[in-house]
DNA sequence: CCTTGACTATATAGTTACTATATAGATTAG
DNA sequence: CTAATCTATATAGTAACTATATAGTCAAGG
């Protein structure tokens, strides 16, 4: 390169400047996106080491969502006006991507510690534990619905937890009141729930959990599920316990992590008083 | 809608509670990805409110940059032990991604608080003004350097903003020694420069800039600089203030607002004491 | 009972933003 | 002077949709 060239990154220098394939700079070249400030006789390209601020701001619109189309749109009207104005807009975009993302490292953090807890429970053991208070958001009451009803409940439950930001990572999980657990409609579901461990002001939350709870495990679908109930219903008798407000269930494992039917795993929580 | 089908939701209704278009569904059946769970004489598709889990997860690891195949991949050989090593590893990904967001944020915030700035700025007045400290992270010196090694430096330095998260979004300055700048050098540039609003620890910052300056513009492109510093200098010796150790540069206005070089605008900050 | 409008399906082509490959000429280091 | 490494163009391929065309299905109203 000669001295006068060494002003000028060549096409590999400049890509590896920016951090992309060498073959990307010439697509930008063709679609006019961001051309090297000149050609030599050979058709070598040149950039400016200036050139490299527009292609952050290229790498940036297009970070947020933009198309190449619409950028280069902005680029050939660019003004500190519309630029103003532009970064106002991504502002805005980019303030909910990131809470996007934070909500989903929430639930990257809630599924490890589901699992790893998963890792140290005996399923076959059944406890008596004292657990903290929590709050829980509810669905609408979902006692006695039709199949249409329940998923229309739970279609607005997933659309209210997004949209009103509730969705904390922590999986859905079902209640039941007691009348219903005492005539044995154990699967006849009050409510869906989740867990907010911090909750927001200005909601109508739920506040519950603290307090004796018999906690046991279900293997296998949903079907079977009363037999379990049954085994843990005999073991409140030999404690000489009774049936509190609520039972509630939450899944371990299921179709996320298994296969087939036969592994699921459910763990029921049966709020308990001493009789 | 049968009773009996009621307890599944229509393609259109799986997409709509997903937020997807009902053609991706397809799609994400033809490869095998998520299939409904059953399909009708008809051919039509029936999904199980329990699946919008399933694309949850898919959803999540797409975002996450994984491909569909290795979603897949991950699904047919899917367990308690692979999703928790899978969890752990997104987990190190997001966080990157998250910081990699707060720091496109961050830029733009910069970016709108110099548009407004400037927006109140009048290009023609010279100002005395009194600057509060500021921490600098600087480049290697470019005294003196050729224009190849000028571009090694400016690689450098930009490399090392992304690799040690130093990249606060502000612009990048130059600044130039006292020494140069007397022998009629005023672009013989000693350091870039960006500004570090909340300083790391570990890293040999530059406590810089308080002290009083003499701030003003150069509307242009740097060939007609020195005019401007001319004129600035009979400034000062009209105020009775003579050289600090460093005058510092900053683009206002550049190729990323403005198409023609002739409308550029670069701030000039002169570091004075009184004589 | 018939029609209308809103759904469902499949098949195929098009899109965006690369990415890879093949071929050939230019430059540089030893 | 030659081999390795760069550069270029042209073309094809890719992922993950997205749109369009065509046709069958279904439920509600007159």
């Amino acid at each position: 390169m000669s001295k006068k060239d060494s002003k000028y990154l060549s096409t590999g220098e400049f890509a590896k400047l920016c951090k992309v394939n060498k073959q990307t700079l010439f697509y930008y070249d063709q679609i006019g996106l961001l051309s090297p400030i000149l050609k030599n006789e050979k058709g070598y390209r040149f950039y400016s080491i200036h050139q490299i601020e527009l292609f952050f701001v290229i790498d940036l619109l297009k970070d947020l969502g933009m198309s190449l189309n619409d950028i280069q749109t902005y680029m050939q009207n660019k003004s500190p006006e519309s630029f103003l104005s532009l970064m106002y807009q991504k502002k805005e975009e980019i303030v909910k991507k990131r809470r996007d993302i934070e909500m989903k490292e929430k639930m990257i953090d809630a599924n490890i510690a589901l699992m790893e807890q998963a890792f140290h429970l005996d399923f076959h053991q059944v406890t008596f534990e004292q657990l903290p208070e929590a709050t829980l958001y509810l669905s609408r009451n979902i006692e006695d619905v039709t199949d249409k009803e329940f998923i229309e409940v739970v279609s607005d439950f997933i659309n209210e937890l997004s949209t009103s930001q509730l969705d904390s990572g922590y999986p859905i999980g079902s209640m039941t009141k007691r009348e219903n657990v005492l005539k044995g409609e154990f699967s006849n579901y009050s409510y869906l729930y989740i867990e907010q461990p911090n909750p927001k002001e200005g909601y109508p939350y739920f506040q519950a959990v603290k307090g004796d709870f018999l906690i046991g495990y279900h293997i296998g679908d949903e079907t079977t599920i009363n037999d379990t109930y049954k085994r843990l219903f005999s073991e409140m008798e030999r404690l000489d316990l009774s049936l509190g407000d609520y039972v509630f269930e939450e899944f371990i494992y299921d179709s996320i992590v298994k296969n087939n039917k036969e592994e699921y795993v459910t763990k029921i929580m049966i709020q308990v008083k001493e009789t």
